[in-house]
Order: structure tokens, then sequence, then C-alpha cells
DNA sequence: CGACTTCGTCATACGACGAAGTCGGTGCTGTATT
């Protein structure tokens, strides 16, 4: 007798055969598929060019119905249309977004209420117009497919504010399933991504993060001469090779610097950041990928969804503001497998824009300001009117994006356990106030894992896996290929040092409060601390003073 | 926080210096203006 678990295999298999063309699956999909299938709602973690697509189109398409696919930019929603669409010509997929006219709008709306889309694709920005939510939930879609599902945590504090309420959003939809997709995701992130969203009985799925084609070198500069000159001499070097790559700076004018420089240097550069315009940004673009420009030079505006298998180098002129940062943009080196470089080029000075751009703290009284609001809106238009950013801000002192900001936070004090009724407004100001320091301290701890990645004698990828939270069973500590490999400063493993404790385990600080331990080396350890984000703590201070302690 | 710009100051100094001020990244949207 065959079992419902065969069964579902089977139906999987079938399908996907049947509507994509694809005889085997990669490592993964018949799990995230099956998971989504049974009921629960999937966290994937995943490399780009690993397949994710393809989980949420077979449940999809198991499951029935209406498949909403949550994604952060109009340009990735119209090329996974495009991909979709040449993978199966019998696949009925749309886009509703501010690029379509009111008619094509409607027709989409219709084709939604007559059930005869199979997959629709919208920014978090299209959940928030009540019209679209309301057409949404009559269609009663099965499942939610958040895309780039990272931007949940990184987003809805100061930029794109929707990002903040996506989880109220979706839920607004009668509760589907939701499958949330990224390829980079450290431990906190993926905790907001399940907090924020709600995932319910979720399962979380990570394969991979180890790319072990990057070699993974750090330049470290001392004047702003020196870190100009490496740049320029890395690109000479390594263009030499005859592959293209991307140099990521942190301001639009460095961009233009070093494009300008490149070109009379010889080489064909482009320059890419969100001060551009549409035409020239479309222009850079694909330039890059058609290969007439060897190099783009680029802010972290350039990235997301490009898939360009042979991307040789990836530089960065500047240290970004967190290992996962950094990880997204070197991953975008090497698609192909073959061997590729990413090179830091790092002065600690340039670690203070990481923190400028921390989250901000925000006052008391403007936290206040929006509590009283929220009751005023309650009052006027009734209790759902209170989780509105819109609606709140016509109550509040402040525009809709500050207002929303603040709501954001407020919701999350208050599904940490804070109950609105029978709790006074200062405890609730209090509570806002230290969840946004709490993400602050985070933030500004990232920028000092990236300081650590950068001056570490360790083996750069060992450190960056760590951080991610793969597991270390079975490494040597040594990945062969990056710079301090290469120069013998990074030692081997030692499995019978002195370990006091292990990765994963509960621990206690007099000072920091509780947290995790997320990697261990010979006489340190790093700790995720709640409420101060990363700490690394000298194993012989920890012995003499018993800072540490289980939980 | 720090890089860069602007402004005032000095006075056998009209260029050089310091103080003060400004700016720095990601995109959706709907609406007003050409």
């Amino acid at each position: 007798m065959t079992s419902a678990l065969t069964r579902d295999r089977r139906r999987i298999h079938s399908t996907a055969r049947r509507v994509f063309g694809h005889d085997s699956l990669l490592p993964g999909q018949e799990e995230t598929t099956l998971a989504l299938l049974h009921g629960h709602d999937v966290l994937l973690v995943s490399p780009t060019g690993s397949g994710k697509s393809l989980t949420y189109q077979l449940a999809g398409l198991l499951l029935g119905g209406c498949t909403v696919v949550v994604s952060p930019l109009l340009a990735l929603q119209q090329d996974q249309i495009d991909g979709l669409e040449a993978a199966a010509p019998d696949i009925r997929a749309a886009r509703l977004s501010s690029a379509e006219s009111e008619s094509e709008r409607a027709a989409v709306l219709e084709r939604l209420a007559e059930g005869t889309l199979d997959f629709l694709f919208l920014s978090p920005e299209q959940l928030t117009n009540p019209s679209v939510r309301t057409a949404l939930a009559d269609a009663g879609p099965r499942l939610v497919a958040v895309d780039e599902a990272h931007c949940v945590s990184a987003w809805g504090h100061d930029f794109r504010p929707d990002y903040f309420r996506l989880g109220d959003l979706i839920a607004a939809l009668g509760s589907p399933r939701v499958v949330a997709m990224t390829a980079t995701a450290a431990p906190p992130v993926r905790r907001d991504i399940v907090e924020r969203l709600a995932l319910a009985d979720h399962e979380t799925i990570v394969m991979g993060f180890e790319r072990d084609n990057i070699a993974l070198e750090v330049a470290r500069c001392v004047t702003p001469d020196d870190q100009w000159a490496a740049v320029l001499d890395t690109v000479d070097e390594a263009a030499g090779g005859g592959g293209s790559g991307i140099v990521y700076c942190r301001t639009r004018k460095d961009t233009e610097r070093y494009s300008a420089a490149l070109a009379e240097r010889g080489h064909r550069p482009v320059t890419y950041h969100a001060g551009l315009g549409r035409r020239r940004r479309d222009d850079a673009h694909r330039a890059f990928m058609d290969g007439t420009a060897d190099v783009i030079v680029a802010t972290s505006a350039f990235g997301m969804g490009i898939d360009k298998p042979d991307v040789r180098f990836v530089i960065h002129a500047d240290v970004p503001e967190s290992p996962d940062t950094y990880y997204q943009e070197v991953g975008r080196a090497g698609r192909d497998g073959k061997p590729s470089r990413a090179l830091l080029v790092y002065r600690p000075e340039n670690l203070s824009l990481g923190r400028f751009f921390s989250t901000p703290v925000p006052a008391r009284a403007d936290v206040a300001a929006v509590l009283a609001a929220v009751a005023a809106a309650e009052a006027a238009d009734g209790p759902a009117a209170g989780t509105d950013p819109r609606v709140v801000a016509a109550h509040s002192p402040f525009g809709v994006r500050k207002t929303g900001r603040l709501l954001g936070l407020l919701r999350l004090a208050r599904d940490a356990g804070l109950d609105a009724d029978g709790v006074s407004v200062d405890t609730l100001v209090d509570a806002v106030v230290q969840r946004a320091e709490g993400q602050r301290a985070l933030d500004r701890s990232r920028v000092d894992m990236m300081r650590s990645y950068a001056e570490t004698t360790r083996c750069r990828a060992d450190f960056l896996l760590a951080y991610f939270g793969e597991e270390h069973e079975g490494r040597c500590g040594r990945c062969g290929h990056c710079d301090n490999c290469h120069s013998g400063l990074a030692e081997e493993r030692r499995p019978d040092a002195d370990v006091t404790f292990e990765i994963g385990d509960q621990v206690r600080h007099p000072e920091f409060g509780e947290g995790t331990v997320t990697d261990l080396q010979d006489d340190r350890v790093t700790v995720l601390f709640e409420q101060v984000g990363y700490r690394t703590l000298a194993m012989a201070l920890i012995d003499d003073q018993g800072l540490l302690e289980p939980v």
C-alpha cells in the first residue's frame, strides 16, 4: 500500500516533470514543497541559483488557487514572470504594480476573481491598498511566497516601512501558508523573519552557504590614497583574466570617481546608483549583463536578483555595514562555479558610515504622540484603524513614514508580550524605545563583526560560515584559498582545545544578558546577545571571572 | 563618525588654516508638473 508521503512525493515529481520538464529535483526542493503541502510554513535559506523559485511554484500548483508572490523590486517581478513563462508556457502569471495602467490592473484583478491566474506578483506596498487586499482575500490564496525575505528583517525601520507590517498584511488575506525565501540569513535575521511574518508551525530549511570557488581577501589600507590605489590596481589585475566584475562603493560620488579613473586606465566601466534615473540605470545594467561593460561600479542599489554567471571579481572599495550585506554582495561572484575573487579594501575609518546608518532610536515624546494618535484613530475609525499608518498619521503630528515606523516598533513591542490593555503608556513607550535601542545595538555590533572579519587572522570563509550559523562539524577551519590560509596565518582548528562551550549554547552574561554562542576559537568566544547583539569575549577573562554562565 | 565644503581670519599672509556646517544607501507609491 502506498503511504501518503510517497503519494505526495510522486505528485511533486510528476508536476515538476509535466509542467517544468525537470526529471529530478535539487536538494531542498522536495523537502520544502512537502512541508508546505503538509501545512507548515517554511523559511528557506538557500543560495541563488539553487532553485528556490521552483519550490513555491510546485507547492502553488499542487495547493491550487492563485499563489501570491511578494517581491521587493518591480524589475525582479518581471524577471520572475518572464522566467516562469519561458519554463512553463501553460502557467498563467501576472503582476500588479504602479507600472500597470488602471485598465491593466482591472484586468488582472478580474482574472484573479475568475480563478484564471496561477501566480500573482506584487510588492508589499500593493497589499496596503485595501481594494487589492479585499480582492485577494476574496480569491482566498492558499500560498504566499515572500521572495528576498531578508528584506523583511533589514527594511521597515526607516526604509520601505510597509515591510514592517507584511505579516499583518498577509494574515489579512485569510492566513495562507507562507514560504519565505532568501539566499543569506544569519540567525538573528531568521528570527526576525519568523517573528515578523508570524510563520506558523514552521520549518526552517537551510542549504549550504559555502561558496568554495570564491577566494576571500582583505587589503588593509592606512590612507585614502592607499585605498584608492588598492581598488584600481586590483581591478587592473583581476580584469586581466578576462572576466567582468563589480566594484561596490558606499557613496554615489565614489562610484563616479572610480568609474572615471577606471575608464582612464582603459577599462570599460559603467556607473550604477539610485540617483541616476531609470534610463541610465537600465543602460548600465544591460551593458554589464551583455558584456559591453566589463566593470560595474555601484552602490548597494545594484545586485538584487542579478544572476550573471561569469562575474570574476567583487571588490568592496569601502567596508560595508555588516557581514550580512557583505556576503550577499560577494555571493554575486562566480555563479558559474569557476574561481573568483572577493576583495575587501579596508580602512577602519570607513566603519563609521555603518554606524551612522544604524537604526535611529525614537524620542519618547514621539512614541507617546503616536500612541495617542492610535487611540484617536481607533476611536474615530474603529479598532482596525490603529494599525494602518495612513489612518493613524492623520491623527498624529508626523507624516505617514515616521508614523509607520513607530507603529512597527509598537507592534513588535506588543507582540513581545505587552498587551495594550492594562499596560501604562509609560511602560509601552519604554518597550518601544528599548526595542529600537536593541536593534541599534545589533546593527552596531554587526559593524564590529565586519571589523573582526577584516582584521581576523583565521580562515575568512570559516569566519563567515560561523557568522551565518553553518554547521562546523567536519570542517577543519581552513578553506585553503583565502588570503589568511595562503599566508599561513590561519591555523587548523584544534578540536582538542579546552572548550568550555559549544556552538548553540544558551549563556548569560552579567552585563549583556542572555545570548547564544555563535562561534568558538581557541582563545575567544562570540555570543549573540538578545539585548546588545554580537560580542566577542576572551576565554581567559570568561574563565577568570566566570563571566558566562550556562542557562 | 568622518570626508568634504564653506566661511572667516590673519595682515610685510590673498594663500593657508581652523572652525563650523553639511552630507552620506537601498524603492515602492500616488500625485503634481511639464
